[in-house]
DNA sequence: GTCTATAGATTGATAGAC
DNA sequence: GTCTATCAATCTATAGAC
């Protein structure tokens, strides 16, 4: 029990202070302070700091990635059986409700879906290249269905379209405090079921556009 | 001439190193070095790191934010005249189309909106809060606009989806080379005027959805 | 204005005792 | 598995000569 707690707790606490703070801004030794537990035991149970991110992507993404894939492999099954195109809203919905229901799934996703969020930008090429690998196969199945869902466009628009839809779906995974001014009155703390219409109304308009 | 040049240089360069490379990975020696001059001036001609990039920003934003401020006040005045209200289409072609335009107009600038495309999630509190103090002026008044375009919608409704428009603008501000995988056959590198069309297209269906 | 030299602090990683 | 102690590298910032 106290060999996989210190682990576990490794993980959780870096995970938050790497979504809060920022992964170059956040050393070993506030992690390991914050844990309570010995600096030298990053290096014993994952090798170096590059390896425990990973550890923290691949912990939420490889479950989140599996059941996304699943929703999108259903998608295009239902629809092949009926004799008809996989919908725009179909995809989105495959794509985003995991997404944010995973959001209040467990204690750090919140934060987990922060750093993923700014992984998309990540300025450290390792970094962001163990999350392009993990998600790849995500987008590249997500871009496929809607290419079949919009046919009437070109590859290339329905690649930017999807970029478009990350970019916004990227701003509801952040925590709310890290998003820019807002104009008194705004309710910035949604339930996963409202921010999830207001994607899908947003995204299948945009993707449904001529 | 001297005098300005080194300033100068260490701007072009510090620009460039940063948003390739990210704020907190780019040492000062670095950004010294490659623009050939001594360590030391960054503190002579800044003062700090801090000031360095605020100037960055100050130098390229404040020319940008007066010519959005201004389409979008031309916006508001023109639909005042008319006796209507403004359109979603006009409040969003006058935030995008400088935006995008910029991006050829000088050397930097591409490698300039690539940084301010990771300001949004810088997780450096202060560098951010640099940023969305510029900012903020202009996504204020792009509120207050595209609320008079869609009076239908509750303000927390227009604040969510011009959040999703921002994210996906600056899914088209970032060097290509920093997306996630792309699909065989995709044009990556796109005209200004082209990639304004697309995400026009995609924003107004957007922001117009019920 | 530009330079050298260095202070002063922090970092990731590791060797070796327990 | 956990700990102390420390190495070696890096960083920003600055003092002071020119």
């Amino acid at each position: 029990m106290d060999k996989s707690d210190t682990k576990q707790r490794l993980l959780d606490v870096a995970e938050k202070l790497f979504a809060s703070n920022g992964y170059h801004c956040t050393s070993l030794r506030k992690v390991t302070a914050k844990a309570g537990v010995n600096l030298a035991a990053v290096s014993y149970h994952f090798g170096s700091k590059e390896a425990l991110v990973e550890a923290i992507f691949e912990r939420r993404l490889r479950p989140l990635n599996e059941e996304r894939m699943g929703r999108l492999e259903t998608v295009r099954a239902a629809a092949g059986a009926a004799g008809r195109k996989p919908t725009a809203e179909e995809a989105l919905r495959a794509f985003i409700e995991p997404t944010l229901r995973f959001r209040d799934s467990a204690p750090g996703a919140r934060y987990f879906l922060h750093l993923i969020g700014r992984a998309l930008t990540e300025p450290d090429d390792a970094v962001r290249s163990i999350f392009f690998r993990m998600i790849g196969p995500v987008f590249a199945l997500m871009f496929e269905v809607l290419c079949e869902a919009r046919p009437n466009l070109s590859r290339n628009q329905v690649f930017w379209r999807l970029n478009f839809a990350i970019g916004a779906i990227s701003r509801c995974t952040f925590l709310p405090e890290k998003l820019p001014v807002v104009p008194a009155g705004i309710e910035i703390e949604l339930s996963a079921d409202r921010q999830i219409d207001m994607l899908v109304d947003f995204l299948v308009a945009g993707m449904e556009a001529p």
